[in-house]
DNA sequence: ATCGAGAACTTAGGCCACCTAAGCTTAGGT
DNA sequence: ACCTAAGCTTAGGTGGCCTAAGTTCTCGAT
């Protein structure tokens, strides 16, 4: 029970300075691994893409973006090499966006970095002190999310 | 010990997606308050400026933000009429960021909304929980902090 | 069978929040 | 009196979103 009560940054505060932390972090670590045109928004798809592939209003309600912004992000992902759009024989009018060879390779690439700096978190806090706090933001953020559904048009 | 470990987003993602919730909820609620004008970024002046005034290196390097960036920030505040430049005596070379009347006026309202949100949020997860998470968030960022100094070129 | 509402996606245009590079003014040691 | 450096501003550019307005296709109702 650590209510040692230090005087702390409001949570508004914390979240963004430490989201913009770990962003620039995991940015520049993608960079140094070779993969130099990484761009922190890309996670934004590649977070929620699924082996078969994915839809585009899917990946745009998982991300919370409206459908113009990931379809962009697709376009400049289309452009490396990561992905490809493909059509859904399902619906003639959908798209599947898939991870092509090297989108998964990169895919695993970032996972490991990720992991590495995660670890590194778990370190300067304390393991089960960093995964407590962790497993209370995604409960967090699922409540948010049930009451709200989202700031996204893409529902 | 609540390591009752669910699968979970990683900490990149529970970030990001927590700082977009909290900011699109203080935006409604402070333009519901009438501050109509009121934007995300001005917390990054909000947060640091102190009562007797702040240079804009200061405020600059604590939110991590380069000067013409926080300049801009200020020059925005200052058309709405939230703060304003004096000379500092001290430095010919330097002006003190001050709050205005409305300014303080501002900043209370701000304040009272973010405890609210703060509040709502404990409720989400149980106080202790949602309090030790900020804790530990905040330690996170202290170590990062002195660690790396962070991303600012203003230092 | 065809027609209209609406879903999936794209295109066009704009805004905000940053950034880097390059200036200008004042301070302060030598 | 310099010269370097500090404090700040101006100029110009980019990424990451947004809204509004298309296009193409689906599918249920007539």
């Amino acid at each position: 029970m650590s209510t040692a009560s230090t005087q702390r940054l409001h949570i508004g505060q914390l979240l963004a300075q430490l989201t913009r932390l770990f962003q620039t972090e995991l940015f520049e670590r993608l960079v140094a691994a070779g993969l130099e045109d990484a761009r922190v928004s890309h996670t934004h798809v590649t977070a929620y893409i699924k082996a078969e592939g994915s839809r585009l209003t899917e990946l745009a309600s998982q991300a919370r973006m409206t459908l113009p912004a990931m379809s962009e992000l697709v376009d400049d992902l289309e452009r490396l090499g990561i992905v490809e759009r493909r059509p859904d024989p399902s619906d003639g009018r959908a798209k599947l966006i898939c991870l092509t060879k090297a989108g998964w390779e990169a895919m695993r690439t970032a996972r490991r970095i990720i992991a590495e700096i995660e670890a590194e978190y778990a370190d300067h806090v304390g393991s089960e002190r960093f995964e407590d706090a962790a497993q209370t933001l995604n409960a967090l953020l699922a409540a948010l999310t049930a009451t709200k559904g989202g700031p996204s048009k893409a529902e």
